[in-house]
DNA sequence: TTGATAGTTGACCGATCAGTCTCAAATGGC
DNA sequence: GCCATTTGAGACTGATCGGTCAACTATCAA
């Protein structure tokens, strides 16, 4: 019973966490927050807490909706190992190029490599956070490795983590260049061309 | 004439800049660059104007010293070009670890990737500086593999380009990756490798 | 109709923000 | 010693920050 809200809390949360991605925490107001989300002051502290919260919260959402949407599918589909890891380094990127829920133009990035350099540094919650869905998104790299060495995709003798985490490291930098202004085409190559250089056994050749 | 300035121009400027370097823009207030730098607000605002230009000029200031002490003697120095290549990646990444002028166990990272991901999508002259820093940190690994190339330390038909992105984008997610406290000889041991496997040409193996 | 519940609305709070202004203190030239 | 000049020192401003609070309003159960 009682009033009925202007705004459900998943979709607030949901606009909510598209400002945070899009601008961070600091050079985001509560103002912002407000007229993103369409709540009013009372309903936001009431449903999370504070913006500290509300970060924290539309950081957990982030972290959900890239498994669901990006790491999920990679893992469980069928087909070749490899064509689905490239998928899911592809995905990530073009999710930090911007799209639907972000301004027009925007190059957001990625909620989790911008708190890595905002605030984990600093924040010892934000920085556990920011650890455990890097570690996550890595670890997911290495099952698909493991995945193409056993299906005679790639060389069985690979270092597999050594690979996972060389091209995980290369997409959290690709992220980083898209903030920049970094051409689209040019990093979802860059990445193409990187899988085939990390993954390839140094005397099998192909050549380039 | 005139009563003489507790500080002078350069050393609060290096000290603003360290302090915008640790902690960003927007979440370093003026009196936190007051307290760092030693300045009184007027003298402060006499001499930079205000924070954003005292932010461009610690920025422009960071971006010199990289080349002095990084970048140029890399490029100048003798001895064989992948070595100096290497040296210089790790220099880069042990500035994002901390050095000197940082808060003890604090994980600067680097000013440049830093501003790339808090000012530049959504500040237009950022942008601009840092695209060109960036640029000409990346030109400096092409310059470097095409000496190596021509010194015979590298296969002569490696694409210079596409592997100096691909370095330079992996060292930008390495300093990343050292913002959320990933252990710095873990980060080291990335580079080398990475190094190795990005050059190395596919038909001449070196087992790994 | 009434009362309990839950959300809206906007005024309000103290703290902090970047930036300005005034005045005392310290210097060099005369 | 005196004056022009430059900085130190810190009070002050208006705006904005995150956060609180007290009306008022809409809903449902009885």
């Amino acid at each position: 019973m009682g009033r009925p809200p202007l705004v459900d809390r998943d979709t607030a949360l949901e606009r909510i966490m598209y400002r945070f991605w899009g601008t961070g925490f600091h050079s985001t107001s509560l103002d912002d927050l407000l007229a993103a989300s369409g709540m009013h002051r009372g309903s936001f502290y009431r449903t999370f807490g504070d913006k500290r919260a509300a970060f924290d919260a539309a950081f957990a959402l982030y972290v959900q909706r890239v498994a669901d949407t990006d790491v999920l599918p990679a893992l469980t589909s069928r087909g070749s190992p490899m064509t689905r890891l490239e998928g899911l380094l592809i995905a990530r990127l073009e999710a930090a190029l911007g799209d639907a829920g972000h301004a027009a133009g925007d190059r957001p990035g990625c909620l989790i490599t911008n708190t890595a350099t905002e605030l984990a540094a600093h924040d010892e919650q934000a920085g556990e956070q920011v650890a455990a869905a890097l570690g996550g998104a890595r670890d997911s790299i290495a099952v698909l490795l493991r995945a193409a060495a056993e299906a005679g995709e790639i060389d069985p003798a690979l270092d597999v983590d050594a690979a996972a985490d060389h091209l995980f490291t290369l997409l959290q930098g690709a992220i980083v260049m898209s903030r920049s202004g970094q051409s689209a085409e040019r990093l979802r190559e860059l990445l193409r061309r990187a899988i085939a250089v990390v993954v390839q056994s140094p005397d099998e050749g192909e050549s380039r």
